[in-house]
Order: structure tokens, then C-alpha cells, then sequence
DNA sequence: CTTAGTACTTAGTGGTTACTAGGTAACTGC
DNA sequence: GCAGTTACCTAGTAACCACTAAGTACTAAG
């Protein structure tokens, strides 16, 4: 629990909105890695150079500071895709269905090319919290049900069914995404992309 | 450590063989519901009725009892694949060449539809063995490449590039699943995979 | 300058982790 | 039926887990 001498010399207080932000930062990469149930708090508060009992005097539980983590990126990700798209970040979800699916689609890709980590970070979230017993399970049942639902609005011919179709593309993208992750040397994911859903879209021949 | 009373009264010795492949089954459905890092040496030991230490006697470390579980599906699955396909399992990956690659799928797909626990099981690990740190992220970008080579083989128009081709396949089948392990009650898995790969594949209208 | 609030510390809590040493008792080969 | 092997146990280990209580030192309001 001690800090080395080395660093209690150094050590400072920051104001509490300041610490919040890096601690969800340093989470956010550490969970990313090896998932919430492979990451300790004291890993997390070590990354930050304070104490655990510091990291907790800000968010109580460790299953606290997973939730604080997934909805400060929730709206931080709504927010640079609203931006992204020349779109009022409150009327995201309703100023959607006015665009072509593929336009959408191109603008997640892009976004999430740009930030690994982030990526990361859902789908290994999303994978472990399949088990209810997984603090964040709740959260990621709310949240297919909400990506659904904003992929299948835009207008396409994909699919008749807009479950279907929101189901169809966030399953091609989320499993592409896995094998960037993987490789990210090999893969480049917006050309990836590109191959895939544009055969899936139109099924225009390519060799 | 200790065994409750009434466990220890009906406590029974089993040929080795037996015990392994008793403890592997349990293991394979714990670490599948909760990832390998979320599942204790002692939760597999308990669901076996025999204790931690009996437990670690048969494979020396939770390391090396997730490597035994990994190569006993591999070659549980490949197996069950050849049948599938009438073909002989050690001629399974030269055979599939001359298979169009609809059939092949289907077969995985349908076989796959069967055993939500082992799709499970590689989904979590796939997503948690990202990190180098994970014991199996080596048995993971082996297998990566081995299925993708696999699912590039068989002739397709697809994408002409028998890499990529191979990772759209995979990609959409991986991505598919996840949607249907979390919510297996309003995804049937092997009809969401001919829309989508039918689509993918011919880019025929259907609605 | 004083005082109230709080960011953060040290020092613990009881519980769990993977794993080990050494013993017992059930099988197996002869 | 005896001897050797081994499946499995009890009983530990040290390290780690999330979390708490109580104190200290910094900051900001008055």
C-alpha cells in the first residue's frame, strides 16, 4: 500500500474532476488490455501514482468505476460521430435515418480506426460480459439493443428487416474489428471495410 | 480445502482419463461463461467434486489445463467438421479446396449452431487473448491464421485475395455469433447467416 | 489568517488466488 | 496377495484481492 519515498516526494493533489479524468483514462487502457476481470485496482491506481485507497476515496467500487468508464465513452464517441457527420450531437440518433447506411458506417469506421484502444476496450467488454454475472452485462445488453437500432435506421436495401439489418452490419463490423485488433499491421480497417460491406451491399463483382 | 463430509463420504478415484476429460468439460464451459481470468482453479476443481490440489495433480498449472482445453476442442471440432462434410478428418483441410465455399460455411455454421458453450468459449478467449500477457494469446494468432487460411481456401468469388476473402468469412461468422450468444432466443444462428452471407456472397435484392 | 472541506495517505481487514509438500488409500502388475 | 504406483487428500504457503477506518496535509471560502 505504500508509495516508494520517491514518489510520495513528488506526489500531488489534483483538483477532482482532473483526477476522475485520468484515472478513467488509465482504466479505459488497462481494462482495454486485459479485460475488467484481468486489471486490479491497484493496478489501475499505480498507473496514476497514487494509492488504492486513493483511486476508491473517488469512485467507491471497483464495478463503479467500470460504469463511470463505458458512459464517459458513450457520450465522448456520440459527440465526435455527431461532429463527424455534420450533425447536432442530441439529434444524432433521429438526424440518422435521413443519411445512406453506408455514409453512416463509413464515418464509425473511420472514428474507430483512430482510437485502437477505445475499440479495444468494447470488445473485450463485450465478450466478457456475456455472463450476467459481469458487472457491466446490464450495460452491454442496453447497448446492442441501442446499436441495432441506430444501424438498421438508416435507409438501405441490405435487408427488408431494420433488426436484421442493424444486426447484419454491427456483427460484420465488430467481427472485422476483432481481426484488426489482432493484426493491425495487415489490416487496414477502413479498406477492410470497404470490401466487405460494399459486396454485402451491392454485390458488385470485384475480380 | 477441505471437502464438505458429505462430499468426501461418496468421494470416488477415477482412471486418469476419465478425471481429465471430466475436468476439461467443466473447464471448458466455466472459462467460456466467464473468461479464463474470471474462473478459479477452485471453481473448476468444485464443479468436478475434488479439490484444488486434486485438481492441479492431473495438469500442474491453470495454464496448462487452458492449453489442454484448446487442443482437445481443436481437435474434437475438426473432427466433428470432416464428419459433417464426409470427408476423412486428417485429409479435412486439402479436402475443403474443392468445396464451394456456401457448403463449407453451412457446415461450420450449423455445426457451430449446436454448441453455444464452445462458441462461447473461443469467443471470450479470442477477445481476451489479445493481450501478449494472456496464456493463450500464442494458441490465438496461431489458430487466427490457421482459419483464416482455412475459410480462404475454397473457391469463391468472394474477393480474390484468398487472405482477405478468408477474413470476411470469419469476420461476418464471428461477429454473427456474438450477436446470437446474447441474445440466442431471437437470433437463429444458421438463418442470419444465409441472409447475410447469401447477401455478401451474390448481392441478390431480397426485399 | 482562520476554518471547513476534502484529496489522499498509512495501515489494516477478511477473503481469495495459484500452487506445494507430504501423507493416505485405492488401484495394477506380478 | 503382495509391492509399486498414483489418484487424491489435508494443510499449508505467500501473494494478491477489493475495500475500510482513521489520520494528515493541502486548498479554497470567509
Amino acid at each position: 500500500m505504500r508509495l516508494a519515498s520517491a514518489e510520495r516526494a513528488k506526489r500531488q493533489r489534483l483538483a477532482p474532476g482532473d483526477r476522475r479524468t485520468q484515472i478513467i483514462d488509465a482504466a479505459t487502457r488497462l481494462i482495454g488490455q486485459r479485460g475488467f476481470w484481468g486489471v486490479s485496482v491497484h493496478d489501475i491506481a499505480a498507473a496514476c501514482g497514487i494509492t488504492d485507497a486513493g483511486l476508491l476515496h473517488h469512485f467507491g467500487t471497483k464495478d463503479a468505476l467500470l460504469i463511470a468508464v463505458l458512459e464517459r465513452r458513450d457520450k465522448v464517441d456520440d459527440d465526435s460521430l455527431a461532429r463527424r457527420l455534420g450533425i447536432e450531437p442530441d439529434r444524432l440518433y433521429e438526424a440518422v435515418r435521413g443519411l445512406p447506411l453506408a455514409e453512416v458506417c463509413a464515418a464509425v469506421v473511420a472514428r474507430n480506426a483512430e482510437q485502437p484502444e477505445i475499440v479495444r476496450l468494447y470488445s473485450v467488454l463485450n465478450a466478457e460480459s456475456l455472463t450476467p454475472a459481469h458487472p457491466a452485462h446490464d450495460y452491454f445488453v442496453a447497448r446492442e439493443a441501442r446499436v441495432i437500432a441506430f444501424f438498421g435506421s438508416p435507409r438501405s436495401d441490405l435487408h427488408p428487416d431494420p433488426v436484421v439489418r442493424g444486426r447484419q452490419v454491427i456483427a460484420m463490423m465488430d467481427g472485422l474489428q476483432l481481426r484488426w485488433l489482432r493484426d493491425p499491421e495487415r489490416v487496414d480497417l477502413p479498406t477492410e471495410w470497404a470490401a466487405l460491406f460494399g459486396r454485402a451491399l451491392s454485390g458488385v463483382a470485384q475480380s
